[in-house]
Parts: C-alpha cells; structure tokens; sequence
DNA sequence: TTGATTTCCATTAATTCCCATGGCATCCCT
DNA sequence: AGGGATGCCATGGGAATTAATGGAAATCAA
C-alpha cells in the first residue's frame, strides 16, 4: 500500500473556478500519477455523479484505474456494470492541477453541491471528498449525534473489534 | 509485535510548533516505517479527532496500516466505518521527523488541544499521546479516583484476566 | 466578439531548511 | 581515576522555499 490521502482542510474558490488542492493532497496524487515527473501537473479524475451525491470525489490516477478494472471484470450490460460505467466514465471529469496546485471546478459542477466560496477538502483512504462546508456539516451531523452519546473517554478505536457495532 | 513505545516526557514547543520527540519514542517511529532507512527521517501520523478529544495520537506507519487494513474490512457505509474513516483518514495528519528529531505540530491543531509551551508524550502501547500537561493531570485524576475504588492490594494485571471489562 | 478558459505574474503568510549552542552521558587513553 | 574528546539530544534563530490566493493579459470557442 502506497501513501493515502489525510486530512481535511478549507480553500477559497475565486470566481474562476479555481480552488488550491491541499498540498499534502498533491503529494499523493503525484505519487499516484504513473504519467507524472517532477516539474509537471499531476492527472487526477473528479466524480460528481448524480444529483443525489452532495460532494465530488477526487480520485488518482492509479485509484481510478483500479475502479476501472473493477468494473470492467463485471459482466458486459449488467446493469450494475452500466451504473458504474455512466457514473465513473460520463459523471466524471478528467483534469490536472495547474503550476500553482490550483484546479478548476467547472461552474456546472460547483453548482451541483453549492460551492460559492469555500470548498472543503477531506480525506477519506484513497480518495478525497470536495464538500460545501456547511453541507459536510449537516452531512456529519448524524455521526456527531451518535457519537455524543458514548462516554467522554470513548476510544473509537473499540469499533475495530467489531462486536455488534452498526 | 515488536518494540512498543515506553514512557512519558515534556518537551518545548517553539513559536513554530516545532517539539522534539522523546528520543526514545523515534527508535520505534524508525522500526515501524516500512519506508525508513538511515540517514532518512521516519514517518508518523497524528490523529487529532473530535473536539471531544483532548490529546494527539500519535502512529507508526505500521500501527496505522493495520487500523487502516482493520477500517477497509468493516461494512461500506457503516456508522463504525464512516466514523472511523472521519478520524483516522480526515482528523489526521501525515507528517515526518525532521533531521533534528522534530516533529511540526500545526498552529490549528496546538490550539485544538490547549498545547503552548510544552507538551507531554505519554507512550500508550503501539502508540503515543500528546497532551497539554495540565489536561493530562486532570485526566490522570480521573483515572486515579476509579483506581482509588479497588482494594489496598488491587494488581492492575488483574485486568488481564478478562473479568469485568468496562 | 463576448463570455469563458488558460497562462502568466505578484503578494503575503506559512513552512521547511540550515546552521548554531549548551547540556549530558559515554568512551577512551594514559 | 582524571580529563578530555565524542556524540547525541533538546532547543533557538534566521534564511530560503513553498503554499494559498488575487488579478491582468492572452487564448479559445461558439
């Protein structure tokens, strides 16, 4: 297993669409790049999927391929093979940072989950999610409540032993 | 299993968040990097979670690629999944020791644990914490008042025997 | 040809790198 | 056993770099 995507962190979106990846999130995505060498812009795959989804997720080059494979082993016009497919193929966009580490969000797809002028970037194992802050918010919420019920010394920790855990 | 993290110390915080680690503590850092050779400066990662928590955790690369492997075998979409993706991919960070054994604790993430001056490494089995010393004695006279319950003679290693788990 | 998209340059704050010092503990040589 | 010499450890300070962000000029595209 190579390096994955951590942490979470606030960037400015100018009216341009531009948005500056976290640097930490750069690294990996280079790393992650087969076409990559210092000196150029790492490749890197955005997914907005349907209208029901309320964030994009940023994928490498190298997690990309792997999902692709996936779902190229499925079996041709299986249906789930077509969701996958208008999902990850035609609800996805293909792009690269710039000079500056700067990408472009297109303004269709700031639409799509509300961006105006902050974009939050979390990590989430190889791959990374791009919220509308406050979105990410209500979104977490739902966990936040569940986990204020534990005791204040509560080591999430404990869920790895997977007792009858939800 | 080998060498596990032993022992507690402060350390100076500097203006720029920079904190020696307990000498002792990067010997361990060091055997538990698959990617460490001499010369070379070890990798770590610091969770610092919820607001709720009021210390760092710090990993070795290899306790964190086993909570990592431990997280990707629980059900997609779960609560226990998605809360443990949260803290250990996005209230994470990855970091490394610089040549002069120095870690860089970020301003957002001092502030979040009260951390100014000094700090405390508390080693805590295959990880460590980092805390804001007074928070620390606070917490230790929690646990004191439960030991405080048990009989004169009460031998923690008891415990071991798996009675009553708490 | 007009709005949208890229490039290119500029600014400031944050982060990293490099060099320096004092304190201990160890080693070693006579 | 004395007395450096050696080396790692914990810290500091400043210089050099990178990161994040803004704005204007140059290109595209329909």
């Amino acid at each position: 297993m190579t390096r994955r995507f951590r942490g979470e962190s606030v960037h400015k979106v100018d009216g341009k669409g531009r948005v500056s990846i976290p640097a930490a999130f750069r690294r990996v995505l280079e790393e992650h790049d087969p076409d990559y060498t210092p000196g150029l812009n790492p490749n890197l795959i955005i997914v907005y999927g349907s209208m029901k989804r309320k964030f994009l997720e940023g994928f490498s080059m190298a997690s990309m391929n792997e999902v692709d494979d996936k779902i190229a082993a499925l079996p041709r016009g299986s249906k789930s093979r077509r969701m996958l497919e208008r999902m990850f193929s035609g609800q996805a966009l293909h792009t690269n940072i710039d000079e500056t580490g700067r990408l472009v969000l297109p303004q269709r797809i700031r639409e799509k989950i509300g961006i105006i002028n902050d974009a939050l970037f979390v990590a989430s194992g190889d791959t990374f999610q791009i919220w509308q802050p406050d979105a990410y918010a209500d979104h977490e919420a739902e966990i936040d409540l569940w986990y204020d019920d534990k005791e204040n010394d509560f080591d999430p920790l404990f869920l790895l032993e997977g007792e009858g855990l939800d």
